[in-house]
DNA sequence: CAAATCCGATGCAATTTTTGCACCGCGTAT
DNA sequence: ATACGCGGTGCAAAAATTGCATCGGATTTG
């Protein structure tokens, strides 16, 4: 839309924190660029950007702008979805971003069911850490965000929450199977993979752990929530993982027993969205069918 | 703002219901506005308007999209004024549309008072119609509405209510002023002089005497709640007006007594705002004040 | 029933706006 | 001290917008 294209313009020169570098980016002269930087400061009445020996930075006022261009983006979006409705397009399309605990069974078996009652509506399915997942919600990047524990919880909506209890996953001939509840310390007697500080499993570990005499130790510390389980096929190690991102094929080897919740208070699972935000039909009726299936996993 | 001006474009076309026209409004060709609306529409992805033989006329698409822009508009306004704020001008804003009846003693005295604390803030207060109050709400003219039983009510939502009794006013010397209150029906025996239907007192005492036997014959029908007012210092009749409405200054000779209850059921005077809409930070705090101020006129 | 009227659309030229290029002054970094 | 990268600016080229004249179609008018 040609009417937002100062904003682009603006955001590409925040992220490049320069003029020069956002000309760049954005295939025009960075003198051409700066005029409307320029120009439009002086149409909104206020400077945006902090002019600084090497390049430019958003003020205040300019975070405010920014913010207010992006809702105004997304609220775009909205309304042509609305208009694509009553067309009778019957079309729509959701953002998600989720933890990636989700990824292997939850959501897609999710997506799919709502897919198969909806086939016009597409979908955008991002992997997130729980902090990224909230930043993709205040950047209108995603409408929805799926993630146990979020951080910072500010402009965050819960539409959903369900608590979970963190699994320790093993091979079926590990010691520990053969008990229905493990006690956390037991778990440090073993090796242990875990993911890394970004995750919230690991978070909750940790801060369990916080002024306990032993700590973790993992063996293998890792991004991806794949690469561990199937690590623990091939040693016999400890590996975690909550409810919603387990399930062992037959044949597969391994089992899972819950951490006693003495030791680990479960975490919530939450749905959110961006606060104040009116989401997309095809989003909100995306939540209310993942709304639904969260109960069925209340742990 | 530049990139706003497609819409005031469209604004005007729609309101003009014709491009020429329209073109002839804003000082432009119509041949550059009738490209303008193209080059949108093509941009947009959908037509907005539906061609007729005489003209032009905003269809279901158009009108979503209208009423984005305007939440747009205003959004943008109090996105100014939270810059203006930051920047130390502690300035603000507040437009607000009222029933005639708050005109002349509590919407002045409530406006001064929080101008006495905040100087830097300005006005504008719009007399308006129940009906036409609700309008202003919903195209973003107004931040505020505060009215006597509104209409519709639809994307309006109520900030504080207090009731009303609506109360007789008359010279101090008619028959009626001995009672401390007045039934319904003895208000007909005298001549009355009413507000037009379009003012909630009329609508609520045309309800009461709905399949009544005598019906209400006002000898003078007016707009102005002051004329009236001042017309009964001239002639033995009645008048109607809310308590907000009323105060009698020494040597007025006149007075007032509520109608009973039982015959006419006091109305709700609304303070509201447009749904899902979040007010500019001076009208926010003003709406507040106002509250406050209402909760002693609770009648 | 035909003429007149009013409408939106469009080709083309005039005008305004935007862009690119060259260059300035300035502060930092080397 | 010099070189580099930065934002800002004058001026000409390029692009977009506008105005004018005109078309084709539908309604209104006489």
């Amino acid at each position: 839309m040609k009417h937002l294209q100062d904003f682009r313009y603006i955001e590409a020169v925040m992220r490049a924190g320069s003029i020069r570098k956002a000309a760049d980016d954005m295939n025009i002269t960075a003198s051409a660029l700066n005029r409307r930087i320029q120009r439009f400061e002086e149409e909104f009445g206020y400077e945006i950007f902090e002019r600084l020996p090497r390049g430019v930075r958003l003020n205040p006022a300019g975070e405010l702008l920014v913010q207010h261009f992006r809702t105004q983006l997304s609220e775009l979006r909205r309304v042509q979805g609305q208009v694509a409705d009553l067309t009778g397009e019957r079309r729509g399309h959701v953002t998600i971003a989720c933890s990636q605990a989700l990824s292997p069974y939850f959501l897609p078996a999710r997506v799919a069911a709502y897919r198969a009652e909806h086939p016009g509506v597409t979908f955008a399915v991002k992997i997130r850490d729980r902090a990224a997942a909230e930043q993709d919600l205040i950047t209108f990047q995603s409408d929805l965000a799926l993630v146990l524990e979020p951080v910072h919880m500010v402009d965050f909506t819960v539409l959903s929450a369900v608590p979970q209890v963190v699994h320790a996953i093993m091979r079926e001939g590990h010691p520990l199977a053969g008990q229905s509840e493990i006690r956390l310390r037991q778990c440090l007697d073993f090796c242990h993979v875990l993911p890394s500080s970004a995750y919230a499993v690991r978070h909750m570990m940790e801060q369990a752990l916080a002024g306990a005499s032993r700590n973790l130790q993992p063996v293998i510390e890792s991004d991806s929530f794949d690469f561990m389980r199937h690590y623990i096929e091939f040693e016999d190690a400890l590996s975690f993982q909550i409810p919603v991102g387990l399930r062992f094929p037959a044949g597969s080897g391994l089992t899972s027993r819950p951490i006693s919740t003495r030791d680990l208070p479960a975490g919530s699972l939450l749905l959110g969205q961006m606060k104040g935000r009116t989401l997309p039909i095809a989003s909100a009726r995306f939540a209310q069918s993942l709304i639904s299936a969260m109960e069925e996993f209340a742990d």
